[in-house]
DNA sequence: CTGAAAGCGCTTACAG
DNA sequence: CTGAAAGCGCTTACAG
């Protein structure tokens, strides 16, 4: 069943079908109506290759995630398809290996399904380079700023991590902690990390802790084994610690286990806080005192601001969101 | 940059580019050479909307994922790739909300990629009639058994969603347990809560226990909400319960912050187990007894099946991999 | 408003 | 082994 079969059946020609499919307005009432009835009657949809191959360009917003098991990704993804379709664009999602180059398989993407957008949920700093504006489309990054290094077609909406982890310590240094671990992605790779790091730091100093971020922060995968096994290594190094800071929830998860196998207790023993606000959070025993990223809130900013770029050409925009510190129980008083 | 120009500088026709292109063999040695490298020195890459539109068939194998938020799917897909890479196979993965229909995306999908296989991660029984041999594609459930109501083209990967469950029923049993209380999913869209019911059905009454399903059992959705609010109605309803077996890991998770909130600590005065053997049950505290299903295993083996049914036209197959009962510390012993 | 026709970038019989 | 040509199913100037 293709468009020429409609066109025949319907008495007209594939283009005024091509027309109605469409909805290009110079079609009479009566042969739109026509055709619509034996569009309907055969449950007729064009071929979506042919229609690309000529058009040369989708309706669709590609959405590139790095790695499955993110679980704040997870979540802002679904807000941004409901906030894409709510806008009337489709979205693809195309989920790669941490290890990949998302910029590289954006680039393939771009060729084969020609997205009027592109979303990176995930990024590798080295991977964002000038080049990318070859890919001749909007592009934006979530929960990760890119403020630092701008792209002229790259926009992005995150929370300032900055201000969230100065804010976090804060919060420890006001509940009485004056031995502060923390436990981060990597430097090089994770921008996020570089920049809760640096909240950190500055926080430390207008507290007067000293701090050698060289030795003491303590890098680690953003993973459940990630943050156990750092947690063993700052407990082998730092055995008076009093409080814990990951830059990830998943991360703190792997923490609370390392301190509760080596005999200590959360919170009674040692603190620990995350970052993210996953709702996972709130079940665990002990709820885990962390930063919220409001998921929902960024995904609408985001699809805004992509949109405002695709339809209106608009200029690359960094834009920051609210975050929240939520207090659970993972953190005592002295 | 199109075949036509790669024809062009390596003086040939378009014809033969597109046989290098294709790895036919009818191509001169020299002719493959000089083609590669004018190939190579572009970098140049086919259309793929247009090579679908002639092909009417790619290469790879649509996964249908149902939610973003379950980690079992998560998991398994992961491995679902990597065991289709591995066999020269792309995958493409579509995400579709919980409350639409898998078998109609797939429809949609299979219009429109021509994929060679479809594999349903997540599944709505209702959703599953013979139509789906209209796909004209093998199609696989994953995680989930399909032989009870058996479709031509349908192949399952599942453990043993009755054996499991008697046998996690057979431990509480062991431990002391007497009053075990149930917590799964909605019965007539979830086959695999429906099959761990009949395991535990059949559990009970071989050890002499008895249970009313009809009141007893407590449907939730997967989630950690679901699980929290189902043992809320379990706590007022059978308040001398010792144990719950709750039908996923998530479950489990919001069952047992209900019980801390209700001041029951786990397992000292309630035993639960989950379903899955998630890498976090193993970072909680307690960590988590549960069933693990296989998920390597379950990809080697469903990717496996559905090559068969893809180059060799074999049958559907419904398999079963063997599950293990992971004894974590969630469940004390009497 | 409508039709006839060109063309999107590829693949693949067909003929040589 | 290679080239010339048809055709996949659609869209869109162009002419009327």
């Amino acid at each position: 069943m293709t468009i020429k079969d409609i066109a025949r059946e319907a008495g007209y020609a594939v283009g005024t079908v091509s027309r109605v499919l469409n909805n290009n307005p110079n079609v009479s009432p009566q042969a739109r109506q026509r055709i619509l009835e034996v569009i309907q009657k055969h449950k007729f949809q064009p071929n979506t290759n042919a229609r690309r191959l000529k058009q040369q360009q989708s309706q669709g917003i590609a959405m590139i995630v790095k790695g499955t098991h993110n679980m704040l990704f997870a979540l802002v993804l679904e807000k941004l398809q409901a906030q894409c379709s709510a806008a009337g664009y489709s979205s693809m999602v195309y989920y790669i290996d941490e290890a990949d180059n998302e910029v590289e398989r954006a680039r393939q993407i771009c060729r084969e399904h020609k997205p009027r957008g592109v979303v990176f949920l995930g990024s590798n700093r080295e991977n964002f380079t000038p080049q990318l504006t070859e890919l001749g489309v909007p592009c934006l990054l979530m929960t990760n700023t890119a403020a630092s290094q701008p792209i002229e077609n790259l926009s992005s909406v995150s929370v300032d991590d900055v201000s969230a982890a100065a804010r976090m310590i804060d919060h420890l240094w006001a509940q009485g902690h004056r031995q502060i671990e923390l436990i981060g992605g990597f430097l090089e790779s994770s921008q996020p990390s570089a920049a809760r790091l640096s909240g950190c730091l500055s926080a430390f100093s207008r507290l007067g802790i000293s701090y050698d971020a060289a030795t003491r922060y303590t890098q680690a995968r953003y993973t459940l084994e990630g943050g156990y096994k750092a947690m063993e290594q700052l407990l082998a190094a730092r055995p008076n610690l009093t409080a814990v800071f990951a830059f990830s929830d998943i991360m703190a998860i792997g923490a609370i286990r390392a301190l509760q196998d080596h005999g200590l207790r959360v919170p009674q023993d040692v603190s620990v806080c995350g970052f993210d606000g996953l709702e996972l959070g709130e079940y665990l025993i002990p709820r885990l005192t962390t930063i919220r990223q409001p998921a929902e809130k960024m995904a609408e900013r985001g699809v805004a601001l992509l949109i405002q770029c695709i339809e209106e050409d608009a200029p690359a925009v960094h834009e920051l969101v609210p975050y929240q510190l939520v207090e659970g129980e993972s953190v005592l008083r002295f």
